[in-house]
DNA sequence: CTAGGGTTAG
C-alpha cells in the first residue's frame, strides 16, 4: 500500500489530497466541534452516496465512536478499515487503538496493535495504547508497555508521559510515580508544561499534598491549569480553607478562574458552609456565562444545600436543562442531608421515571437518608430493589447502610446477623455503623465486639476511640473510660481539638477548644457565659437531668459552646441560627445546644459532619441520637 | 496519542 510505506499522512501528497475533499473537510469540522453523533452519521450518508471513506475520513469518525463509546459502530468502522485497506496508516492504526480503549475493549486495541508489525517502532501507537491501559487502570501493563518502548529504542516523549503518569494517582503507586518524575527531570522532558501539571495531579490524588505543592511552588511559570491542579488537589484532600487561599492569590497573580477552578472552590464552600462567598462565586459564573456547565451547576446544589439553604438549591437544579446523575444525587442528597426523606425519596422516583438509570452513590444517599428519619423498611426494600431490580453490587459502603439502618432501629441482633451473612468481608465502616447503634441503644457488650473490629480496619481513627469511651460514660464504666484512654495514649494521639464553623458576613470565624485569638473573644465569652446560666436556671425544673444524664459539666471551652456562643451574639433577629460544627463527638455540646434552642425564640440549626439538626423549644426536628 | 472538574454514608 502506498499510504503505509510513506509512515505518515502528512508528507503524502496522496493522502493530502484525501484531507481536502468535501466529505472530509465536513467531517473533520465536526468532530472538532464535538459533535459526534453529527459526525458518525455524516459517514454513513457518505457511504450511502457511493463515496468510499479513505485514510483520512477514518480517523475522524473512529474519534466519535470513542466519544460517545459506541463499540459496534467502531468495529464496523475497523470493519471498512481493512476492506480499504489502510490499517497500516499510523493515524489510523492511533485512532483505532485509542478508540478500542475508550470503548473499554483493551485487548481488541492491544490486537490492533501486534496485528500490525509497523506499531511497535511508532511512538504514537505506543502512546495511544499506553494511555488506554491507564484509562482503564490496567497498570502493569500500561508499564510494560512503557518498559517495552524503551527496549525498542522509541523515545519516549511528553505525551507518553500524560498517558502514563496518571497510573500512578493512587497511594500504592505513589513510588512509582516519584521514579517517572525522577526520569522525566533526569532526560529535560520535565521541562514541559503539561507533564508538570500532570504529576501536580498525581502527587495530590495519592494524598501527598506537600510533594505538589512543592512542585507547584518550584514552577517559574503557572498556568490556568496549574493552578487548578493544585486547588482541585487541595479540594479533594479535604483541606478547604487552603482552597480559599490559594483561589485569592491565583486572582492577585492575575490568572482569571474558569469553570474547572470554580467547581472546587464550590465545593470547599459547601464542606466550610461559606455561603456567602458561595454566592460571590456564583456572581462570577454568571457574569462569565459558566451557567451552561453541569459540573458548576452539580457544585452549587450541593454548596446551597451544604449551607443550609433548601430553596436555592433546588432552584439551580430545577433550571439545568439535561440534568446528569449527579445533579440527582446531590439534590435528593440535600432531601436527606435536611431530614425530608419523603421529598427525596420522591425526587428518586422522578429520576427513574426520566430515564437515568441510578448508580451506587445515589444508593447511599437514599439508604441513609432512610437510616436517619427511622424509615428502616423502606430502606431494606430499596436495599433490596437495588440489587434485584437495578442490577447493582452493594458495596462494603451499602452493607454499611444497612448495618446503620437496622442498628439505629435498635435491631442490633439483625444487624450482626447481616453482618456475618454478608458476602464480602465487613470493613472498618461497617463495625462502625454498628458501634454507633451500640451507642444510641446503650449496648456495651455489642459495642465491645465492633469496637474490637473496627480498630483492627482503622487504629489511627480517633472517632471511635472517642465513641466507645461515651459508650462507657453512659454505662458508668469508669475502668472501660480507662482502657479506651490508654489505648489511645499508647497510639500517640494528641488531644487534637474539634473546631466549628460560623460565617457570618462573608467570613469563616474557626473556632478552636480553648480558643482566644478570635476578636471577640471577650464578647464570645460573656455570651457563653450569659447562656449558661439561663441554661442552669432551666435545667433545675426540666426533664433533662433523667437517666441520659444530660447535666452540663463545665468543659465550657468546647469549640461548640464558643460557636454557638459566636452566631447568637451576631444573629441577625428574624432568621435562624445556623452554626457548623466539625465530627468530634460530644456529648456535653449536644446537651449545651438543646439548652440553648430553649432559650433562644428562634430555630437554631446546627450542622454536624453531614447533616443539619433543626432544634425548636429544645427538641430535635430528626429522629436522630439528638 | 495529550495536563485540571461535580455527588458519597460513619
Amino acid at each position: 500500500m502506498a499510504v503505509a510505506a510513506t509512515g505518515s499522512l502528512v508528507r503524502n501528497s496522496a493522502v493530502a489530497a484525501m484531507a481536502s475533499t468535501p466529505w472530509n473537510v465536513r467531517l473533520r469540522e465536526l468532530a472538532y466541534q464535538s459533535l459526534f453523533a453529527e459526525s458518525i452519521s455524516l459517514y454513513r450518508s457518505m457511504l450511502r452516496s457511493g463515496s468510499s471513506p479513505d485514510a483520512f475520513s477514518f480517523p475522524f469518525t473512529l474519534k466519535s465512536c470513542a466519544a460517545l463509546s459506541l463499540p459496534v459502530s467502531g468495529q464496523q468502522l475497523h470493519g471498512n478499515v481493512i476492506r480499504v485497506g489502510c490499517e497500516a496508516e499510523p493515524f489510523v492504526l492511533t485512532s483505532l487503538i485509542s478508540m478500542y480503549c475508550k470503548c473499554g475493549l483493551v485487548e481488541d486495541a492491544r490486537k490492533v496493535f501486534d496485528e500490525n508489525p509497523q506499531s511497535s517502532q511508532l511512538r504514537v501507537c505506543y502512546n495511544a495504547l499506553i494511555s488506554g491501559y491507564t484509562a482503564n487502570s490496567k497498570v502493569s501493563d500500561a508499564a510494560s508497555m512503557f518498559r517495552r518502548m524503551k527496549e525498542m529504542g522509541v523515545n519516549v516523549d511528553s505525551v507518553t508521559m500524560l498517558g502514563f503518569v496518571p497510573v500512578c494517582s493512587v497511594p500504592d503507586y505513589l513510588r512509582l510515580g516519584k521514579s517517572l518524575h525522577g526520569q522525566c527531570v533526569r532526560e529535560g522532558i520535565d521541562s514541559e508544561f503539561s507533564v508538570l501539571n500532570s504529576f501536580i495531579t498525581m502527587y495530590m490524588k495519592c494524598g501527598s499534598v506537600e510533594s505538589g505543592r512543592r512542585l507547584f511552588d518550584e514552577m517559574p511559570v503557572k498556568g490556568l491549569i496549574t493552578w487548578n491542579a493544585v486547588i482541585s488537589g487541595y479540594s479533594q484532600n479535604g483541606l478547604a480553607h487552603e482552597v480559599l487561599e490559594l483561589y485569592e492569590k491565583m486572582k492577585s497573580s492575575g490568572v482569571y478562574p474558569d469553570p474547572v477552578t470554580l467547581v472546587s472552590v464550590l465545593s470547599s464552600c459547601a464542606h466550610l458552609g461559606a455561603q456567602r462567598i458561595g454566592q460571590e462565586v456564583e456572581k462570577i459564573v454568571e457574569a462569565n456565562g459558566f451557567v451552561s456547565n453541569v459540573f458548576v451547576s452539580n457544585a452549587l446544589i450541593s454548596m446551597y444545600a451544604r449551607c443550609g439553604n433548601l430553596a436555592k438549591a433546588r432552584g439551580v437544579f430545577d433550571v439545568i436543562p439535561v440534568k446528569s446523575l449527579v445533579s440527582w444525587t446531590a439534590m435528593i442528597g440535600c432531601y436527606g442531608m435536611h431530614g425530608l426523606v419523603e421529598t427525596g425519596l420522591e425526587l428518586f422516583d422522578d429520576m427513574i421515571r426520566s430515564g437515568v438509570r441510578p448508580d451506587g452513590t445515589v444508593f447511599v444517599m437514599v439508604l441513609s437518608a432512610c437510616s436517619h428519619s427511622g424509615m428502616t423498611d423502606k430502606g431494606l426494600e430499596l436495599f433490596d430493589a437495588m440489587k434485584r431490580v437495578y442490577k447493582l453490587e452493594p458495596g462494603p459502603e451499602h452493607y454499611s447502610c444497612v448495618v446503620d439502618l437496622l442498628g439505629r432501629a435498635g435491631r442490633v441482633g439483625e444487624a450482626m446477623e447481616f453482618i456475618e451473612s454478608m458476602p464480602v468481608e465487613a470493613d472498618g465502616a461497617v463495625w462502625g455503623a454498628l458501634l454507633g447503634a451500640c451507642k444510641i441503644h446503650r449496648n456495651v457488650g455489642v459495642a465491645e465486639l465492633a469496637f474490637k473490629k473496627v480498630i483492627e480496619f482503622e487504629p489511627m481513627n480517633v472517632g471511635y476511640y472517642v465513641l466507645m469511651s461515651n459508650i462507657y460514660t453512659d454505662s458508668r464504666n469508669q475502668e472501660g473510660i480507662w482502657r479506651v484512654r490508654v489505648m489511645m495514649r499508647e497510639r500517640g494521639f494528641r488531644k487534637e481539638p474539634g473546631y466549628s464553623y460560623v460565617e457570618h458576613e462573608g467570613r469563616v470565624h474557626l473556632f478552636l477548644a480553648g480558643d482566644r485569638s478570635h476578636e471577640q473573644t471577650e464578647e464570645v465569652y460573656r455570651m457563653l457565659d450569659e447562656l449558661e446560666s439561663s441554661v442552669m436556671e432551666i435545667t433545675g425544673d426540666t426533664d433533662c437531668d433523667r437517666d441520659g444524664g444530660e447535666v452540663l459539666s463545665s468543659r465550657r471551652e468546647h469549640s461548640e459552646r464558643l460557636a454557638v456562643a459566636f452566631a447568637v451574639l451576631n444573629s441577625v433577629p428574624g432568621t435562624e441560627i445556623l452554626v457548623i460544627k466539625n465530627l468530634r463527638v460530644c456529648e456535653d455540646c449536644h446537651v449545651f445546644i438543646k439548652m440553648v434552642s430553649k432559650i433562644v425564640d428562634r430555630r437554631f440549626v446546627v450542622r454536624d459532619a453531614s447533616r443539619f439538626h433543626y432544634f425548636k423549644d429544645g427538641v430535635c426536628s430528626c429522629k436522630d441520637y439528638w
